[in-house]
RNA sequence: GGAGGCUUAGCUCAGCUGGUUCAGAGCAUCUGCCUUACAAGCAGAGGGUCACUGGUUCGAAUCCAGUAGCCUCCACCA
């Protein structure tokens, strides 16, 4: 035989060839040219990033959308990049110096970043290499980085741009602080939490003074309920509700703060409920945001008792807490409480608590000044930025996302903007000694807007914000600067590639970047930045958990594919994938993928293993059958890929992958290729194998942007290749509307005789002979020949009448007998008969039921009467023939 | 506390505007096969009161209401 390939498809030298051979022809490079683009932009993974199965499924995803695009004949781009991930990164270059002994306190900004672009520079952006092993075909000439020159510049831009426009604006807030990152994050950064906590019932005694005010001895203290009894420390007053019997009189007296004995008067507001807890509030303006408020309201004073890595400092007073983490101190205090008897009870109690989504630390409502931009102003200004998604002009898939989208938006909070790390693009904002300051590009342009207020200064006298932007700061900016069209506006890229087609992103950051990406486009564009939203979902293991590096439970990609090829690990990951559902990975479903990969291949390997002979060497009966069997497979080619079409029009991209899985194995492997297979060591004839080839082709081409690797291997060998082409821009199959051959009573009578070799044991090896009857013999004539060779039948032969002395299985409303004597169990055939024509019988008396219902032939519609009629007609045909069997039995 | 979603075979999910092309798919399971493309395979089979309870209707997995369970997002109640 001339096949000398191997049994078993092995992936990882193919798939190294063919990413190489793809970007040797640079098939994923694009230019502006007149053809219509199609453009997706990778959500930047972190430059600290390693690929983890999220990233998998993400950019799986953009590439099945983009490979067929390419494949349609569009000019696809798919922009690759990393993204500068302030916190993150930071975090990990203040780590590398630390095991190097070196501490970020010592060093200088500038220093710093020194050591950090270095790390960039070695370690940052493996995920993008990791990524050409999934098969991305990303255009990395276009690979861009969200702190590279050209980006920062766009990001320096927009922020003078917002300034000057009235949408950014520095404030002295209650933020969200970080004291691990020792920085500000945005709402959007903080991840509530539930935990169990303690909730401490603290008495606060009156002072002696107030005391000698007060009659009912009951009345000498107050008890307050917090979780966090460290923040006593901090008090500023007591609150009550103003109507609440119970603390009326105590209103304008004073209590002293345990230990420190800081006296706080009692007021009183409605901000306070009395039913909840025991009615009284402690204030604590600085570590509180409502306490904040209240403090404002009240002209209270604010004592902010943490250093910004969350100890507790010097106005703690206490010296026993002072330079203590703020968790130690809690424990600790509430035992001195407890031993002081200012503890009147302690309850378990389940409470929520933010925590930052990057470093995991518990978030501190901290008071700072901080950069905010204006939300509710910008999105009045940019009133798109709802409408376009309500409207689909920016369509959400799953579109339930509009609503979570909509709320948001309506809900929208100002974002605070400012960062206090060193890694990210510094805020171009310029103070002078006495604080003022002005919003400039540079020191000299700085000087100059001072001037016009007449302030002088010269070079050197003015100093920067210390701080940098938020990272997504200059993510939302992403569609638009990686084509420069900041910089550059109006340039060839962004007029040809903007607005892009479709994002593929992680649902959980809709409103980091979504959003404000939507934002961003009509600000600076005047138009959406993408037509199209798919959400993936997240990924989970089997038990539902999320996959996390803590965890443990996520597998590394990398491993998977050299174990399963990317093939595998790419249609794993699909297959169980609907759009905004979570999937639960289980590596049975990557193994499916590779059993996919063999399949082909071995479907492959018996194709070119045949010997191809002029037709006019064959038999009229084999190329009448073949002929048959082309035409049959047109049929069905073509109307699944009718459906394939409209699924990908719904972004139902598992279904897709699960119909062209089913059209291959299925259709094409298994009747298909059963159908025209020449006997062993027999030629095939050359138009059924031309034909057949083709038929190979068009489902390579199908399934290429799901199995890229595999489809291409396949496509290269199948037929003689030019060098240089590819089936990555081969034309994709465009869908004919073919008439369909129904062979599905011949297919069901040779699954039938198949099902009767099964139960009676009868080798598949064994033939005989079958006689068929019909009320419409054509149904079967036609398929003569395939009848006999698919179920191993040596005579057909057609009749009008039963057939004595053999074995009849019905077929429809047809029957079929079998010339073989086969020892038949008359009872359990007798009872088996009785069940289906038990069934039946119900089954009439329904359709009866229905048709002799005026209501329903009266409001049903005409064709559907018209079926049911078919159906009862069908129903009682097939009774007669049991009928029938049962009294020959 | 607010909003949205889910509950269909052992598992993961399809089932649009109500009508056996409405009870489906893949995997898993079971049976029989090492039949020269493939045991990572072939040929078959079995599996579900469509969460529960009512209602609307000639007719409900599908529409409505309620109940239970689960999930996600948003939210400053100590």
């Amino acid at each position: 035989m001339s096949n000398e390939l191997p049994k078993t498809y092995s992936p990882q030298a193919i798939e190294e060839k063919w990413y190489q051979y793809w970007l040797q022809n640079r098939y994923f490079h694009a230019t502006p040219d007149d053809r219509e683009p199609f453009t997706v932009v990778i959500p930047p993974p972190n430059v600290t990033g390693v690929l983890h199965m999220g990233h998998m499924l993400n950019n799986t995803i953009q590439d099945v959308l983009i490979r067929r695009a390419r494949m349609q004949g569009k000019n696809a781009c798919w922009v690759p990049g990393t993204d500068h991930a302030s916190i993150a990164t930071e975090a990990k270059v203040v780590q590398m110096l630390r095991d190097r002994g070196i501490k970020k306190s010592d060093l200088s900004r500038e220093d710093f970043l020194k050591y950090a672009w270095e790390w960039k520079e070695k370690y940052g952006g493996i995920i993008l290499k990791q990524l050409e092993k999934l098969g991305a075909s990303c255009d990395w000439d276009r690979t861009r980085f969200t702190m590279e020159e050209s980006l920062s510049d766009s990001v320096i831009e927009v922020f003078i741009d917002l300034y000057e426009k009235g949408l950014i604006y520095r404030e002295l807030r209650m933020v969200n602080w970080d004291p691990q990152g020792k920085t500000a994050l945005s709402d959007e950064e903080v991840i509530h939490k539930d935990v169990n906590s303690k909730l401490y019932y603290i008495k606060y005694f009156l002072t002696e003074n107030s005391k000698s005010e007060i009659t009912n001895p009951e009345s000498e203290f107050v008890t307050i309920a917090t979780t966090r009894p460290e923040t006593i420390l901090a008090d500023s007053a007591i609150c009550v509700n103003p109507s609440d019997e119970r603390f009326k009189h105590l209103i304008g007296k004073k209590v002293n703060i345990p230990f420190i004995n800081r006296e706080i008067e009692i007021i009183a507001d409605e901000y306070v409920t009395m039913d909840f807890g025991t009615g009284c509030l402690k204030v604590t303006p600085a570590h509180d945001k409502n306490d904040y408020d209240l403090g404002k309201k009240y002209n209270l004073e604010v004592i902010d008792i943490l250093t910004e890595d969350g100890l507790l400092n010097e106005k703690a007073l206490d010296d026993r807490y002072i330079g203590k983490d703020r968790f130690a101190v809690r424990k600790q205090i509430a035992i001195d409480l407890e031993e002081a008897g200012h503890i009147a009870k302690i309850e378990e109690y389940k409470n929520q608590v933010g925590t930052s989504e990057r470093t995991g630390a518990v978030i501190e409502p901290r008071l700072t000044l901080q950069w905010w931009v204006d939300m509710k102003k910008f999105v009045a200004k940019n009133p798109q930025v709802l409408e376009a998604v309500m409207s689909d002009e920016i369509k959400f898939h799953p579109a339930n996302m509009k609503n979570t989208y909509k709320h948001w938006i309506d809900n929208i909070k100002d974002w605070c903007i400012s960062r206090q790390l060193w890694w990210g693009q510094q805020i171009p904002a310029w103070y002078a000694p006495d604080g003022s300051f002005v919003v400039a590009k540079s020191e000299d342009e700085a000087i100059a807007k001072f001037s016009i207020r007449n302030s002088q200064f010269s070079f050197g006298q003015l100093r920067q914000d210390e701080d940098v932007l938020d990272t997504w700061f200059s993510s939302w900016l992403w569609p638009i600067s990686v084509f420069d069209g900041f910089k550059h506006k109006g340039n060839e890229d962004i007029k040809y590639f903007y607005p892009t087609n479709d994002l593929v992103t992680a649902p959980e950051i809709m409103f980091f970047w979504v959003a404000r990406m939507i934002m961003a486009g009509y600000e600076w564009m005047g138009e959406k930045p993408f037509s199209n939203v798919y959400y993936t979902g997240i990924v989970r293991d089997k038990q539902r958990r999320k996959m996390s590096k803590s965890l443990g439970n996520s597998p590394d990609p990398l491993d998977l594919i050299a174990q399963y090829g990317a093939d595998g690990v790419r249609m794993g990951m699909l297959l169980c994938s609907p759009a905004g559902n979570d999937i639960l990975f289980d590596e049975s479903l990557v193994e499916q993928g590779r059993n996919f990969s063999n399949k082909i291949w071995n479907a492959f390997r018996l194709v070119n293993g045949w010997e191809v002979k002029p037709d006019a060497e064959f038999s009229g009966e084999i190329l009448k059958s073949n002929q048959l069997s082309a035409d049959w497979f047109a049929g069905r080619l073509g109307s699944a890929l009718t459906e394939i079409e409209g699924k990908y029009t719904d972004y139902k991209l598992s279904e897709v992958l699960m119909m062209i899985y089913k059209l291959i194995w299925d259709d094409f492997c298994a009747w298909y290729l059963e159908m025209i297979k020449p006997e062993f060591g027999k030629p095939i004839n050359e138009s059924t194998f031309n034909q057949t080839i083709q038929y190979f082709e068009e489902l390579m081409k199908v399934l290429h942007p799901f199995m890229p690797f595999v489809t291409e291997e396949i496509w290269q060998n199948i037929v003689e290749r030019k060098d240089g082409e590819s089936i990555c821009v081969a034309s994709y199959p465009v869908v004919a509307t073919v008439d369909a051959i129904q062979l599905d009573k011949a297919f069901e009578a040779i699954t039938k005789i198949r099902e009767l070799r099964n139960s009676k044991g009868i080798s598949p090896k064994e033939t005989f002979a079958i006689a068929i009857k019909s009320t419409n013999p054509k149904t079967y004539e036609v398929a003569e020949f395939l009848i006999k060779k698919l179920a191993n039948i040596s005579e057909l032969s057609f009749v009008k009448e039963k057939v004595e002395g053999t074995t009849a299985i019905q077929v429809a409303t047809d029957e079929v007998y079998i010339h073989l004597n086969i020892e038949i169990d008359a009872e359990a055939e007798k009872e088996k008969l009785t069940k289906e024509l038990e069934y039946l019988d119900g089954f009439l008396k329904s359709v009866d039921a229905k048709l002799s219902n005026e209501k329903f032939v009266a409001n049903a519609k005409p064709e559907l009467v018209e079926k049911e009629r078919q159906k009862r007609a069908d129903a009682a045909a097939k009774m007669e023939i049991i009928k029938g069997n049962l009294t020959t039995l």
